[in-house]
DNA sequence: GACCCTGGTCGAAGCGATTCGACGGACCGT
DNA sequence: ACGGTCCGTCGAATCGCTTCGACCAGGGTC
């Protein structure tokens, strides 16, 4: 291996100086930082990462937290994780990758160990476990998804009273004035996990300022959940001719279920789902969707890690506006 | 930050005894290691990573590089990374998370830096370009993927010519006379990542043992290459009556056509297809499948790491034996 | 009783970087 | 010509841990 003192002897220099033109902390003569980067090159030199994180304080690596949870939409996570990694490298950090499985004692051994100098942790529920750990640790973090109390967290998540108010705004320009929410399965509320019940909200408060009829159900991913989801739904009067679907699980078996029922997609109903864009883009017919901006959220999150890092303090949440993708599954209501 | 000497002071021990307690590189006494463990546990003491890694020439954590390459089934690239954490967490290990895009040079920066102690490269194609730079690392790394020259290099990957054989002898089992297999676009063969040849391979040769009139066609994921692809197979005589399908893409645009040319599956033709278990699982009907067994695979990779970081040398090639999983779309031959 | 092991512990020397204070020379103003 | 800046460089201390050789006490051997 070899050492920052070989480089600084092959250069004719101290190794402080080696030190200082790689860092740019004090400046450096051209004539010297071209001979030290010669020296480094012709040496095949590269910083021993423990030595550095020893003596500086910082390892240049960040956590990345993600859930096990199967249901998970992997293709998002992945999209997700991906955009932290390529981010990170931006900013010459690298990446841990964890799971959630371990727990708040994951978080505080790669933290109490200088292992990262800052966290990432991905799905975060609205009383996580994990929240008392992140408070006390000298890293900052950013957190994917919105706990209760957001007081001394950095959280980031799509604005999902937004979208679900976007959804409704979308079938009330095209016409529509009655629609129906179809959610997560009670579970999911019952979990906790907050954006559930954010687009209900958001989706309520639209529907009562543009004075539409509506009605919000939770809905299971198999056939007979739909077709009773379906059946309570166009019960209403007046009968929806809109849908907002809050539930990728269930899109698919409630297009074939609606194919069977004789409604056709848009001509009899509209939907506007909220949804990996994959997953809207697949359906038949696609899906005009509001989708997971999961590569702004990655890039994002990195960003304001290294904001805190660099002394630029920032505890607060940030929501992301959602922005709806228009394809064919919602037009214009007829009648 | 608590360090080795402050938990040293506490239990009125030296910093190296403290040491030796963790590393248990020398007998200590009962009685001391509890003192000291008790220590540790009051301090809350995590040794620092940094320093660790200085003084023992070791990071304990090992390199994951993931591709990036849209078209690679995203569930089984997850399945498999989750399962390195996790038996990496059993060795006590973490997983540093890089995505292929930085090529050779990145797996010179983290290797070169003494950042990970080990690598586990995804995806490798038969003449990668990262080879030479992993030969000539001082730090072991696990391919996944079998390159063209392997000499020098410890590779894993799924059996995929026993894959094709097996696939082959299961539909000659059921009484399958005549048989045809449906490969990835001919793209793949050129980017020659091997695996497509081997399954060729092995299903020829099968073929060849039982006696099978067979042919074998790459296919693009359009519904239109299906289209052409089934026209093709069917002219053949006798008309096949089983099909291998290594390409996943193509499996729901196949069933698609299958139904609408009125050939039913199993009845009329079986079908024994190479791909993730989820995708085999979502099928209508549910594909009779070899999967590909990431999980396996991704402990495995560790598995032979952690010897190679023990001293037992073991460069070789790994193939693991496929597994056929019956589900509905493979039945006795009619007639 | 002298001897040698052996098991248990200590002390000190690294590991390879960063960083701070100091220092020497060039350049400025007076 | 002289003192004061400022720029560029150096040397040494430091980060927190591992590990090696040394040391000591106790017990077995002859």
């Amino acid at each position: 291996m070899v050492t920052i003192a070989e480089v600084a002897q092959h250069a004719g220099v101290a190794p402080s100086t080696v030190s200082y033109v790689l860092s740019g902390k004090r400046s450096i003569s051209p004539k010297t930082r071209r001979r030290v980067e010669d020296s480094i090159r012709v040496l095949n030199y590269h910083p021993h990462a423990g030595a550095r994180a020893l003596a500086s304080q910082r390892s240049n690596v960040i956590a990345l937290v993600v859930p096990l949870r199967p249901g998970m939409h992997v293709p998002v996570l992945m999209q997700f994780a991906i955009s932290v990694v390529t981010t990170a490298r931006r900013f010459d950090q690298d990446v841990l990758l964890l799971t959630a499985d371990e727990g708040p004692a994951g978080l505080r051994r790669v933290a109490a160990s200088a292992l990262v100098d800052a966290l990432i942790v991905m799905d975060v529920e609205l009383h996580d476990q994990r929240l008392p750990e992140l408070r006390t640790l000298h890293q900052p973090s950013v957190l994917i998804g919105i706990p209760a109390d957001t007081a001394g967290l950095t959280c980031i998540d799509l604005d999902f009273a937004a979208a679900g108010a976007l959804c409704v705004d979308h079938l009330a320009d095209l016409g529509h004035r009655s629609i129906g929410l179809i959610g997560p399965p009670t579970a999911v509320y019952e979990r906790e996990t907050g954006f559930a019940t954010r687009t209900i909200n958001g989706f309520e408060q639209a529907v009562a300022r543009r004075g539409l009829a509506a009605s919000t159900l939770p809905c299971e991913p198999t056939y007979e959940a739909v077709r009773r989801t379906l059946d309570d739904l166009f019960r209403a009067q007046p009968a929806p001719t809109g849908l907002v679907v809050h539930n990728e699980a269930v899109i698919s078996p409630l297009l074939d279920s609606l194919h069977q029922l004789g409604r056709r997609v848009p001509e009899d109903v509209s939907i506007v789902a909220i949804c990996p864009a994959d997953v809207a883009e697949r359906a038949v017919p696609p899906l005009s969707s509001v989708l997971i901006p999961a590569e702004d959220v990655g890039r994002l999150a990195v960003e304001l890690l290294m904001d805190s890092l660099e002394g630029r303090q920032n505890r607060q949440t940030t929501l992301l506006a959602p922005r709806l993708t228009r394809r064919r599954s919602a037009a214009t209501a007829t009648g």
